[in-house]
DNA sequence: ACCTACATCGTAATTATTCCTATCTAAAAA
DNA sequence: TTTTTAGATAGGAATAATTACGATGTAGGT
């Protein structure tokens, strides 16, 4: 998924593309992820009076088209980016800040020995943190 | 981790063992997860009055001895339960508060299929949550 | 029994998120 | 073009989780 591609989403299913809908959209052209704060106080400073109830009600509709994808960090505070179609994990490295994809969700792929108690998993958080082969070998 | 050993690390630490601190903690000892509220709503039927002031700060106080863990569920509630002090991963209902300790820990079975770049873990979170078998199966 | 540092209560403040209503806008209908 | 209408927005109030604060209470040592 990216900007272009959002677009198109939204004229296939008839959503209007206001400026405020726009501008929103853009700003996710990074490819980063952002709190619903961060993202208002972005949009103000070229916006003013740009409503939180149009940035939450239009966070959520990108996240029902499939645009966006929204995750509770530890700290309670929901943070979105754009959804790259399938849900990613990451490894971050802590030396230099680098964060490496896992090719693979493991839940997906059954990788986990699941008690029987367990039913179904609706949510699920997998982050890895450590120091990336780059830095080990002193190459950074 | 069980309550008989939460009460030798208050001792030890010299940190006041109050009626509020004794109740709070006693509600752990079925090792399930709950939620502030949950817990202020339980302590307030024997204990009217019991403030939510005190029961945040005894649930902070515990983490930072190392009796309580804190996990963030999805919807961004933070969610407390007895610390196993090993290295587990659980899987938490959100129906019933139950969790279920994965058997083993997928990194340390090298069940993950980590890209060349990632060079050494040092450390990982993996949380599930989702409806456990007995709430699915309605025997709750 | 008496101190005193620390706990608690009751409540107010804070923060993220959702809800409400009047107003606005753009597109469809007349 | 004018009117209608469905949907969008602004601004602020409401809600819910969490934290902070001042006055009062109490556990544990002396």
């Amino acid at each position: 998924m990216n900007v272009r591609e959002a677009y198109k989403i939204l004229r296939d299913k008839g959503i209007k593309i206001t400026p405020q809908r726009q501008a929103l959209l853009e700003l996710f052209a990074d490819e980063k992820s952002y709190t619903a704060r961060e993202i208002a106080e972005k949009l103000r400073r070229y916006y003013p009076g740009f409503s939180y109830d149009t940035v939450y009600r239009n966070l959520k509709l990108y996240c029902r088209c499939g645009i966006l994808t929204e995750t509770m960090a530890p700290d309670g505070v929901a943070r979105f980016s754009l959804n790259t179609g399938q849900h990613r994990h990451y490894f971050t490295c802590l030396a230099c800040g680098e964060k490496v994809a896992l090719e693979s969700c493991p839940i997906e792929e059954n990788k986990f020995n699941l008690p029987g108690k367990v039913g179904t998993i609706t949510y699920h958080r997998i982050e890895l943190f450590g120091k990336c082969a780059a830095c080990e070998e002193g190459k950074k």
